[in-house]
RNA sequence: GAUCCCGUAGCUCAGUGGUAGAGCAUCUGACUUUUAAUCAGAGGGCCGUAGGUUCGAGACCUACCGGGAUCACCA
């Protein structure tokens, strides 16, 4: 009954609605318009707030504000209510003998109602600032209740909160209601907005270009990854809902730009929990004549402005730690990190050897494993979790990047990096494979494990191929999955909770 | 996909085999500086769905639906 209520078809409603499309019907037959189409705003709450002066009341003594009544106190002939605008709430004070007119429809005003009222500002008797009403209207009934919190200031100064609309599932479902009943959250996702707008801000003042390549793709690559499949009708044959930007973005630094970027979804056709869900937000960014040394710095100077534009701080508390992005960030290879770790070096060692030195930590891998996914179990369940602070894990076996250039110096390594915080991954680099004949062999053997059955092995592009060979100069890569920096930059433990409309299983 | 937990009034929850409850919200009345307004009264439920056990089920059993958490999968 809980769910079914807030879904409940107009067909089915309940005595609350009910009432309120009586209350429509009589504010009409009064001549009465419930859905006025614009009104002057003057000031938003914010604005009254901060402007306020208990030494010169006359400068608020005229303003318009506008917002949803979130609480009513009918005092008899005299009304108090409580205005809701993005900015935050003001009250206002309304007394029947100024505006009979409008007094006398005030019963037929509910919470969730939009107003507007101009008069004047005041500060009561009780200390609240206020608009005392000269002039008030109705901007829009609402026809269906919002469940509404009320907060108490305790004796100790501690908010107390009622009724606070909590079930996750509704919360996802009804963002809007959310949003409007818990307006806390709202500050998740304005920063969120300005951590993508620093980003871009960085990207666009270093002369980057933003981008735009194709969400729907013929074949899909630049990760490993199960995709969605989606049918075109006039053309009849499938395409996949694109699982990295990578490919499409090489081909444009091929094609002559030297930097470009893109902020977009991903689709990935996986299981979801706290940290994945099925859409995401990705950033990649390929700058020319770079290498992922220079990346590096990047990333550090990257953070660093996202950090001060969005929390005009450069560190973060997260439980016990306290993470800094002003020192300088750790850099150190993943087999270095295994010898720090475990005591191991990992360096070089058969697909046995492995194995053997992964039951000797006690980490659980299949019998059947490969090489390179027993290197990942042991980096997850023995390394991840140490690296707090912001460390660069360098130089990857090729094996595990298709798509990585060799190392300069290192056989059977390839110029790449990970960054990891809080014991998470946050940005993976490459400096880009521009040697063709080395792309082509490694996207073969791609395609040869997959005609084996591991149906995670990339696809093979000859379009990419080509491309590669048409001639890619030398590139630093970088990728950034956003809802997972706005989560550590918001302290949220679930995606869900820095996604206005996370994935949700339709109701029935 | 697996396991565990949850689903009772608009919201938050109590009720563990015997007449469906509380607070807030809603409605009616009183009240011209209140603020969780207060005071007096009232209405509101296919107890997620469908079966089963029982004299009797909100409660116990089974399946299903939806959610949460953990795991598996996975950049």
């Amino acid at each position: 009954m809980t769910k079914k209520s807030v879904f409940m078809s107009i067909q089915q409603r309940n005595d609350q609605e009910q009432r309120r499309y009586d209350e429509l019907h009589e504010l009409r037959s009064k001549g009465i318009n419930p859905y006025p189409h614009t009104f002057d705003r003057t000031h938003t709450s914010s604005a009254i707030h901060s402007h306020f002066s208990d030494e010169h009341p006359d400068i608020l003594s005229d303003v318009s504000i506008a917002g949803r009544i979130m609480a009513i106190r009918k005092m008899g002939k005299a009304t108090f209510a409580t205005i809701q605008d993005q900015q935050g709430r003001i009250q206002i004070y309304v007394k029947q003998d100024e505006l009979p007119e409008f007094y006398e429809c005030i019963n037929l005003l509910d919470i969730g109602d939009f107003i507007g009222v101009s008069g004047y500002v005041f500060r009561t008797r009780m200390g609240e600032i206020s608009v005392h009403a000269r002039q008030a209207q109705l901007l829009t009934k609402s026809l269906r209740p919002i469940p509404i919190a009320k907060e108490e200031t305790d004796a100790d100064g501690n908010k107390v909160v009622y009724d606070a609309f909590s079930d996750k599932e509704l919360r996802y479902r009804k963002r809007y209601i959310d949003l409007i009943v818990n307006p806390q959250i709202r500050h998740v996702f304005e920063k969120r907005s300005l951590i993508i707008s620093a980003m871009r801000r960085y990207f666009d003042d270093q002369g980057w270009m933003e981008v735009e390549t194709p969400i729907l793709q013929p074949l899909y690559g630049g990760a490993s990854a199960r995709p969605f499949i989606t049918h075109h009708n006039a053309l009849d044959f499938d395409l996949y809902l694109r699982i990295a930007i990578e490919l499409y973005l090489k081909r444009l630094i091929v094609g002559g730009f030297e930097g470009v970027y893109e902020i977009s979804k991903n689709f990935r056709n996986e299981g979801m929990d706290r940290t994945h869900n099925p859409e995401f937000t990705m950033m990649e960014i390929y700058v020319a004549y770079k290498d992922y040394f220079w990346m590096m710095d990047m990333v550090e100077d990257l953070f660093r402005a996202i950090a001060d534009k969005a929390l005009g701080k450069r560190d973060i508390t997260i439980g016990e730690h306290v993470i800094s992005f002003d020192q300088p960030f750790r850099k150190a290879t993943m087999f270095d990190l295994f010898l720090e770790h475990t005591g191991m070096n990992l360096r070089g060692l058969n697909r046995a050897e492995l194995l053997q030195a992964a039951r000797s930590l006690n980490v659980d891998v299949a019998n059947d494993a490969t090489a390179m996914k027993i290197l990942d179990e042991i980096f997850s369940q023995k390394v991840e979790h140490h690296l707090i602070q912001p460390t660069f894990v360098m130089d990857y076996p090729v094996e595990m990047s298709p798509l990585a250039k060799a190392h300069r110096s290192e056989e059977g390594l390839v110029e790449r990096f990970e960054l990891f915080i809080n014991g998470y991954e946050f940005a993976n680099c490459f400096t880009e494979l521009n040697d063709p004949v080395d792309q082509r062999q490694r996207l073969e053997e791609q395609a040869r494990d997959r005609a084996g059955g591991d149906e995670e092995a990339m696809v093979l592009d000859e379009d990419f191929l080509q491309a590669i060979e048409v001639g890619l100069p030398p590139t630093a890569g970088l990728g950034i999955g956003i809802d997972r920096l706005v989560m550590l930059l918001t302290g949220q433990d679930s995606i869900r909770d820095v996604l206005f409309f996370p994935t949700m299983r339709p109701e029935v």
